[in-house]
DNA sequence: AATCCGGGGCC
DNA sequence: GGCCCAGGATT
């Protein structure tokens, strides 16, 4: 059997097991370009159980362009609260307010014109328009690499920017005429039900009479990839700040600068501390680093106790911290000006809190101190 | 080409 | 508790 052969067998017999084993997915029920397009940015690094509920509420809520168009930004924000990767909603938001204005409110259904949007690279593109329009172009993922590597044999290191080029090229070629959505999403399909990463499910392939690496015992070796950089750690402090009087039974919270990590969430007000400062034995050191920096910002605190230690790791960071409740002791700061809140700030309740938007990291310490 | 951007599931 | 998963933008 020929390459040409093995690649028809592929097409042929992945797109009739796509038709027959197709899970009932949210967005797999609606032909709404807009709607596919926000499933497409949810699962980027996001998996399906994960994405639905957002995609349910995140459709409601606006459930057209131009109720998104027209929607304030921490309502955005707040509905991707949890899903990570904030800048993907930043980014979508501005790409469906630019779609209203120079597409008449319809996404694009050309390569050069769906790729200048915001947040739609080569993946997201191919997704979108095979999926919403049926144009015949490939939609390659982490999935798509490794069902493609692992039945023809390819070893190049998928993490690797040139080896995504490959896998276009071959994806491309495989889409069977008039069937480019269908098949795209069998071939994702798959990957994720089947051709999984570990323990993958060969005995159910519809293609695994002509998978090269299960006829050469492989399949668990591929794809081959690079390990990534492990996240360097940083020791930080966070502060529980408790009002009195007015402010009783609040906590101050801060949001983020507008650019960089976790771009305009909220947070608790925290710093960093260099290494040593912050395990249990080295809490008062660090307390200090705290407590300057607030004041700098024209927070006066006194320290309290210990309230917990929370961690939390991202690609590239990994964060512990030790959180202490405060009061305020305005006398701190120096020149009486401690009681002029900076706008950044804020103090919220149990229930104002549901207003703001949160890294999980602090949504969790929260709950845990209002008892939600 | 390398780094910056979150968060969750599996074993 | 350690490992894996991984698009797009930026530099």
């Amino acid at each position: 059997m020929d390459t040409n052969e093995k690649k028809q067998f592929f097409s042929e017999h992945l797109l009739a097991w796509y038709r027959k084993h197709r899970r009932d997915l949210p967005w797999r029920r609606s032909r709404n370009p807009y709607h596919i397009w926000i499933s497409e940015v949810m699962l980027q690094q996001t998996r399906v159980d994960t994405v639905i509920p957002y995609f349910h509420r995140f459709t409601e809520r606006f459930p057209t362009m131009e109720a998104l168009a027209n929607a304030p930004e921490e309502e955005v924000l707040k509905l991707w609260e949890g899903l990570g990767y904030y800048s993907r909603a930043r980014n979508l938001q501005g790409a469906v307010r630019e779609v209203q204005e120079r597409y008449g409110g319809v996404v694009p259904d050309t390569l050069k014109e769906i790729s200048t949007l915001k947040g739609v690279g080569p993946y997201t593109a191919g997704a979108v328009l095979s999926i919403a329009y049926n144009k015949p172009e490939p939609a390659v993922d982490g999935n798509v690499m490794r069902v493609l590597s692992r039945y023809f044999l390819i070893e190049e290191d998928i993490m690797k920017i040139g080896t995504r080029g490959i896998m276009e090229k071959l994806a491309k070629e495989l889409i069977p005429e008039g069937a480019a959505g269908d098949f795209n999403q069998g071939l994702m399909e798959l990957g994720a039900m089947v051709c999984t990463p570990r323990s993958p499910h060969c005995l159910t392939c519809p293609v695994m009479e002509h998978c090269a690496a299960r006829e050469m015992g492989m399949e668990e070796e591929l794809p081959v990839k690079k390990k990534a950089k492990p996240p360097r750690p940083e020791y930080r402090i966070a502060a529980l700040i408790e009002g009195s009087g007015p402010q009783e039974g609040h906590i101050l919270i801060r949001q983020r600068p507008q650019e960089g990590l976790l771009a305009r969430m909220w947070e608790l007000p925290h710093v960093e501390v260099p290494f040593g400062y912050a395990d249990a034995s080295g809490v008062p050191a660090s307390i200090s680093v705290l407590t300057e920096q607030l004041a700098l910002e024209t927070i006066g605190i006194r320290p309290g106790q210990g309230f917990m230690h929370a961690e939390h790791t991202f690609s590239h960071i990994h964060w512990d911290m030790q959180v202490v409740t405060c009061s305020l002791e305005p006398s701190v700061v120096p020149s009486g000006t401690g009681m002029l809140l900076p706008s950044h700030y804020q103090w919220v309740n149990r229930d104002t809190m549901e207003q703001y938007a949160f890294p999980n990291v602090f949504l969790k310490i929260l709950k845990r101190y209002f008892s939600l």
